[in-house]
This record gives C-alpha cells, sequence and structure tokens, in this order.
DNA sequence: TTACGTGCAAACGTTTTGCACAAAC
DNA sequence: GTTTGTGCAAAACGTTTGCACGTAA
C-alpha cells in the first residue's frame, strides 16, 4: 500500500477524517525514524512549499494523539515531541545532543512488577499498571567524539 | 542530623552558596514524597509565609537540576515536576489524575539492553549507555472507584 | 447539507531576561 | 571587596482559543 492510501486508512479506522493538514503530520512521522517537535514540523512544511498553521496542526497534534495515533513524549530540556504510536517501543536519549533513538529491548519488561518504596506506607498495591516504558540515557557515538 | 544542617551540606558539597531560596525548595522537597510543580511551590512557600519570587525559584530549580541535585520530569498533559534525585528510582503514573508515586523494583534491570529495531541501520552499538528509568502507567485507587 | 477542519489574530500560562539592590563568602 | 543571589517588571516562548470561512462526507 502506498503512502497516502495508508495514512487515509489509519485516519479511517480512528474515525477521523481524512485532511491536508493530517496527512501532512503524519507524511512527516510515518516511516520516518524522527522526533519532530511541533515547531519543526513547521518548518520542514514550510520547506516543503506545504505551510501549516499553527493553530491547525496543535489541534491537529491533540487529537492525533487523543486517538493514540501519535505518542507524545519530552526530550531534553524537557521539550515536546511526537512520534508514531506503533507498537510499544522504548527511547534512548542522549544527554548531550538531545538526540533521540527508537529501541527495541534484550529482554523483557515482564518480570518488573513496581514495589512501594521502603520507607513509606503507599496504595501501590491497589493500582492497575497499563504500560511500562523503559528509557535510556546515555551518550551518542557523535557526542563521545568531541 | 536536622534539615537544615542537612540542607547546607547538601548545597556545600555541589559548590552551591547556602541562601534563602535554594533553603526553602530543598525543605519542600526534601523527605517529602510529593513531586511539585513550580507554581505548586510558589504556593505552597506563600502559604508558609515565606513568599518568593518566580525569577529566583525558576533560576534555583535550574541551578539544582544542573548540578543533580533534584530532577525534573513530566507528569500528566506533560506538566513539569520536581523531585529530589536521590537513589535511583522508578515512577508509576496515573493516566486518569496525573498522580505520581515512586516506586522501586521487584526484579532488575540489569538484564535489559537497548537493541536496534529491525528494520533500521542504527549506530546503537556505539551508545554509552548510563542509566535506565522505567515508568509505569496505570490507574489509581482512587480513580478505580469512579 | 451538516458537521468538522482551517487560518488568522489575539489570549493565555509558563519560563526567561535585564537590571538595581542585597547577601554570601 | 568580589562574586553570586534576589526581586521586580517586562519580554519571550509554546500552546490554546474565538471566530469567520472552507472542506469532507
Amino acid at each position: 500500500m502506498h503512502k497516502s492510501a495508508e495514512i487515509k486508512q489509519l485516519l479511517a479506522t480512528h474515525n477521523l477524517r481524512s485532511t491536508r493538514a493530517r496527512s501532512l503530520i503524519l507524511g512527516l512521522l510515518l516511516h520516518e525514524n524522527r522526533h519532530y517537535t511541533p515547531d519543526e514540523m513547521l518548518a520542514e512544511l514550510k520547506n516543503q512549499g506545504k505551510p501549516l498553521s499553527t493553530a491547525t496542526l496543535y489541534q491537529n497534534l491533540r487529537q492525533l494523539t487523543d486517538k493514540g495515533i501519535l505518542a507524545k513524549f519530552s526530550g531534553k530540556n524537557s521539550v515536546l515531541r511526537y512520534d508514531i504510536n506503533t507498537e510499544e517501543h522504548n527511547h534512548i536519549v542522549c544527554t548531550d545532543c538531545g538526540r533521540v533513538l527508537d529501541v527495541n529491548l534484550e529482554g523483557s519488561l515482564d518480570h518488573l512488577i513496581p514495589k512501594p518504596l521502603p520507607d513509606t506506607k503507599s496504595d501501590l498495591a491497589q493500582w492497575l499498571v497499563a504500560t511500562k516504558h523503559l528509557e535510556f540515557k546515555g551518550v551518542c557515538p557523535d557526542c563521545q567524539k568531541v
């Protein structure tokens, strides 16, 4: 299936109309290993001669995130970034340049269960745990050279 | 050691002067199982009759975070929160009300190693991995009642 | 044809800055 | 005495809103 058809179907299955703004946004994030900030998206789209208004971008980012199509996370300096929310994956963040890489895990998270801190009376046992996200921090190859 | 002495020492070991603002901030976060937003800190301190200016709060939060005394993380709706950066610990976040609990792990993260995604040519092997932070998401007991 | 999406400009909340004065060392 | 921290007000920044018009279904 080619890209625009894939986007249409993705939107349809989530009961979202297929619009120019949504296609442009998903066009950026789908099949790209990048994690754009809203600002970067605006710049990139402007570059491509397909400008989008700020309001429209933010409105759509929110809808797409609410529907679970996109995932929002905060990278270096708490800058918000978005990526396509495919199956569960994890991140490694460079503490130097802020670069983010998606990673899989060698080993499983299944055996990891939250446990109350030693000196706390917490109600942790009553929580319903839904997801686990592991974030690695480290230094990327480029930043090691300096 | 009593609290104010503990704070003085903490600051001294990080080459930071002992000032009113820093003592108030650390006074809030030390030994408290809460994760304040900047706004909540301002309100709480005002409440205690020890008001702090916005500028001073933010300047100090930045310095304390840079020195590694505090840790910053983004909770529900990407609201920034701070906690004392003691030994490694993990978080569980309620997807409903945004409540955050510190947790330990039953089981170890040691065997978890980042692995490239299947369809990617990444330079992951060259990264230096420093830390791992696991975030659970779920629903807290209070929000299950509704 | 109706509900929803878009762009503009203005509003909003949070964080940062410039500067004069005060406190820490 | 020098360096660093503080408070104020103003500015900057990212995000959201109100509204008139355009588009998808």
